[in-house]
DNA sequence: CAAATTGTTGAATTTAAGTTAAGAAAACTC
DNA sequence: GAGTTTTCTTAACTTAAATTCAACAATTTG
């Protein structure tokens, strides 16, 4: 047995690792198989297998946000920022379970207002933290904008997140540096830097 | 009673609908409803449900591809094919239905190859199509490209598809004409024209 | 227009979930 | 460590969906 708090730690994390095998259409006994429990003790904790899987959703969402956040406020330069912010922004292989998350989210928020308002809601905060970096970068004058840091900002998240997707499903000569090369090539042409790609740690 | 192939046509339609509707999980008798008919009368024409939709799929985005490449065809200067391009690339509202279905499919690559592929092949089409308008509007001397056509093609197809995303997800503030603008601006940057945007008719 | 073919239905069957309740096992309390 | 509470399982129940099939209706063919 286990108290209910850290129960349900497991069980989102069963949830997120069944949800990335089986999508957003997983089903109640295969969260339940890979938490190890049986579908009633899902029911314990939770009204539906819905409510988790928000749950889940949500958390995997934050983490991904939150760990870019912390992994770049350790980088001072900005040129470097924006370089590592956009490598961990692509999956690196299509298994990448954090990203096939917000891939099945994707289709799933045309008709969940509760997907749509997380989505919306993460699309923003990466728009924000680009826009810091720019204007960090700027600041610096490091960074000769060519558009409105805005204007910038959202394109970044945009191309990210529509590259995540080509990854995710195996395009066969767009993998991750490549993604990650084309992404800094747009960056390039609107920061006016040469944006050299730092290794990643 | 139907002829076997106009039949096949209109469940095709349905199943479109369908789906727009409820998701890549729809079901068997929801098609069934859209269509009029019974589940039965389904299977008579095909062996499953998945087999309909996989049909239905392909159908919805070879339109989607074909339908912009008919309206292109008609339109001489490069720079008026760029912008109209990308016009049509995006939808006008959450409720456009091959949008719809094609972020429903984003999610189901992950797991379903036949969608990987089809969506793989989407893609590439798309970005064949954007590089032929750039390398036209080079010929005439009327782009000055900052990049490899192939990137700046490659650029615009993700920045479509990921404004596609967040315009189903309902954005607050990014409807249909800012996230045309969005693209439009990277498109000015990588050819170096100002791409004043022509009325769509 | 009768026979054959094709398309469709509705009812029966099977399958796969989700849901519920009774009670066992573990963990807490005093 | 006996009693209480919490967590979880087993098994029965319910519901919904897919599947199958006999019968029948519409269409085509000769």
């Amino acid at each position: 047995m286990a108290k209910t708090s850290e129960r349900k730690a497991d069980l989102i994390s069963a949830a997120q690792r069944a949800l990335a095998e089986h999508g957003s259409a997983v089903r109640l006994n295969q969260v339940a198989e890979a938490a190890g429990v049986t579908s009633s003790a899902i029911l314990y904790h939770y009204t539906g297998i819905e409510e988790l899987l928000v749950e889940a959703n949500r958390a995997g969402m934050e983490r991904f946000y939150n760990d870019r956040l912390n992994v770049i406020a350790a980088i001072a330069d900005p040129t470097e920022r924006l370089v590592h912010t956009i490598s961990l922004g692509v999956p690196r292989t299509p298994e990448d379970e954090e990203v096939r998350l917000l891939c099945s989210l994707g289709g799933e928020a045309a008709r969940n207002t509760i997907y749509a308002v997380l989505l919306t809601s993460l699309y923003d905060r990466q728009v924000g933290m680009y826009q810091n970096i720019l204007e960090l970068g700027v600041s610096q004058g490091e960074f000769h904008l060519a558009q409105d840091p805005l204007t910038i900002a959202r394109n970044l998240v945009a191309l990210e997140d529509a590259y995540g997707y080509r990854i995710i499903a195996k395009h066969p000569t767009l993998d991750y540096q490549t993604a990650v090369e084309l992404i800094l090539d747009y960056a390039r042409l609107a920061t006016g830097h040469t944006l050299v790609q730092q290794p990643r740690n």
